[in-house]
DNA sequence: GCCGTTTTCGGCCCGACTGTTTTCAGTCG
């Protein structure tokens, strides 16, 4: 999405902060900050929708906020921003990041000690001040201590790769305690999101239960935040050492799915559940759905749906972008069954740990029905990428171990640079033999954004290359991805019969969701590949899966979610009407 | 400030936990 979307949604956020600081009507600030949230959701370039004076077609956005938006494309400014910044600090608003930490005590707090920045406030909270004021103690200070150390140890989120595993973990201790029944993960990792800010857990327990206080007292939980009877919350650490909030949530068993649903969100999904019921005279919560004091759903998310007149929606797209409008005509979205092969492995040939046979072998025991080998081509040299001789070898290398190896087919493939001038590592006529061709950028991240575009595009022209590999080369929370023009890129595939992928990596997760729903409409081709180093490494691929769904992906839309003939025609088609005797003859000695 | 399948005015999601209260405001998710 372009940067001024972003750039003007984090000024309309700073305004509805600066509103909730002032005490203004709540309602309005909240305007601002839904407003800022469809700016996010937008993909189309805002400067672009102000010249065709369609903003107001923008959800949320009304003729205020329109002429907000002119005002900031024509002069870089809001003059209502700039008013609120007259009453009161700006850099309040940092203030309120801090958990613990709302509108109303950031005033008291500023208002009566002048406190303004992190400095300040670390001030008055190692000399008292701040627990003398009226209606705080030093339990509050404690809060607040705790909500800054949090906030700087946690500033990022936590990729769904690292946070999953804790999940999965904790949730099998949980199911071990007594009267816990139906544990179950919901909030942003069971919607699959790329990084998640906390864990949250939900499970069916008896009134009264004990579950919470046992749950706080768990072995690798250090810190208790809150605990009470039917909600806990916890700190644990992560591999990175860095801290993670986990909530856990028991609940009576007639009102799992409401919980569930509750707790899953989004948040503005619930919202537009919850007016849904409003329209109807209920009322929805976590509890249920009530018509008065009566419960007329609860026990099952699809009960609370289907009384809302809706069918069951799937997590994946629970984000408030059209999947409550269209819920009676929801695409079939890709599972994780549906993928019959992975199409990005890498061996101990260049920088993978396994050999040939023991990646195919893993992949056999996935259920696979064909595995493309693709390690490194030789400008990645510190991957050990093979030279153009050893691919040659290598390619004899994986049909010997695909004769070897029965009830999976081996594809001899390469996942070759593409180089700075957007032409590929390995000649057309080596990529030629090979079944599978994944063209991927390794080098020049910081290339203009026209330039880096051109080399994918040109790559995509090649007809021996089949998809294109981590399309935009991010590293979540390491590496910003290239600036690339995806509209173009997405539309050049789908006109190419070039496949995208959806590298299932967690560090990954490139394309992204949002990427994916593009392609998707576009009707580009993805694919979805682990980028396995190891044998381990191949059950990555439900992240990929995940993703594939938040970007409204259906099987037929995924290349290796087809069966190996289908795949190789769809290669051989763009390959073209070269027959066999137009292909160029290799030498070898 | 936005919005409309009973509305162009009068709403705007709902409940748990905490701390400082002494009946509730603030914050969070």
């Amino acid at each position: 999405m372009p940067d001024k979307n972003l750039e003007i949604a984090r000024v309309l956020d700073e305004i509805g902060d600066l509103l909730e600081l002032t005490g203004q009507n709540k309602f309005r600030a909240n305007a601002y900050h839904n407003a800022a949230r469809s700016l996010r959701d937008v993909q189309s370039d805002i400067a672009e929708l102000a010249r065709q004076d369609t903003l107001t077609d923008i959800p949320n956005v009304g003729a205020s906020m329109a002429d907000h938006i002119k005002e900031y494309l024509e002069t870089g400014k809001i003059r209502r921003r700039e008013e609120l910044a007259g009453q009161v600090p700006p850099t309040l608003v940092d203030l309120m990041q801090i958990p613990g930490l709302g509108p109303r005590k950031v005033m008291a707090i500023w208002k009566n000690l002048g406190v303004k920045s992190m400095e300040d406030l670390a001030r008055v909270l190692d000399n008292g001040e701040l627990a003398q004021l009226p209606g705080m103690g030093e339990k509050t200070a404690e809060r607040i201590r705790h909500g800054m150390a949090f906030l700087s140890k946690a500033a990022e989120r936590v990729p769904l790769g690292v946070a999953w595993p804790i999940a999965r973990t904790l949730t099998r201790q949980i199911e071990d305690l007594a009267g816990a029944r139906q544990v179950q993960c919901a909030g942003s990792m069971r919607r699959g999101l790329e990084t998640v800010g906390d864990v949250d857990i939900l499970c069916v327990g008896p009134e009264g239960s004990d579950i919470v206080d046992r749950f706080t007292k768990l072995p690798q939980v250090s810190r208790v935040v809150a605990a009470g009877g039917t909600k806990g919350s916890v700190i644990v650490q992560t591999r990175l050492g860095r801290d993670l909030q986990v909530d856990l949530r028991v609940v009576p068993k007639q009102s799992f799915g409401a919980a569930l649903l509750y707790f899953t969100g989004s948040k503005q999904h619930n919202i537009k559940l919850r007016e849904i019921a409003i329209k109807k005279g209920w009322k929805l919560s976590e509890y249920g759905l009530f018509d008065g004091d009566r419960m007329i759903a609860g026990k099952t998310e699809e009960q609370v749906y289907r009384k809302l007149g809706l069918p069951w929606i799937p997590p994946e797209i629970r984000e408030d972008t059209g999947e409550i409008e269209h819920a009676h005509d929801l695409p079939k979205l890709i599972e994780l069954d549906d993928v019959r092969g992975d199409l990005h492995v890498h061996t101990n040939a260049s920088d993978g740990r396994n050999t040939i046979e023991e990646m195919a072998l893993a992949a056999k025991a996935l259920g696979y029905e064909y595995l493309a080998i693709t390690d490194h081509s030789k400008g990645q040299a510190q991957a050990n990428g093979l030279s153009i001789d050893r691919m040659w070898q290598h390619i004899d290398d994986i049909r010997h171990a695909g004769k070897q190896v029965k009830d999976i087919t081996l594809l001899a493939s390469t996942e070759v640079d593409i180089l700075g001038d957007g032409s590929l590592d390995y000649p057309d006529d080596l990529l030629a033999e090979c079944d599978f061709v994944i063209a991927s950028l390794h080098s020049g991240f910081t290339q203009a954004p026209d330039l880096a575009t051109k080399r994918v595009l040109a790559a995509m022209e090649n007809p021996y290359v089949s998809a294109i590999g981590h399309p935009t080369g991010r590293l979540l929370s390491r590496r910003e991805p290239i600036d690339l023009d995806l509209e173009r890129i997405v539309r050049a595939a789908a006109e190419t019969a070039t496949a995208l992928e959806i590298n299932a990596h967690w560090e990954r997760l490139d394309l992204k969701d949002q990427h994916v729903r593009m392609a998707v409409d576009a009707g580009a081709m993805l694919v979805i590949g682990t980028d396995a180093h190891s044998t381990d490494d191949l059950e990555l691929m439900h992240y990929g899966v995940s993703t594939a769904r938040r970007g409204w992906a259906q099987a037929r839309n995924v290349l290796n979610a087809r069966p190996l003939s289908a795949l190789k025609s769809w290669v051989s088609k763009k390959r073209g009407a070269r027959k066999p005797a137009d292909r160029p003859i290799r030498c070898r000695q």
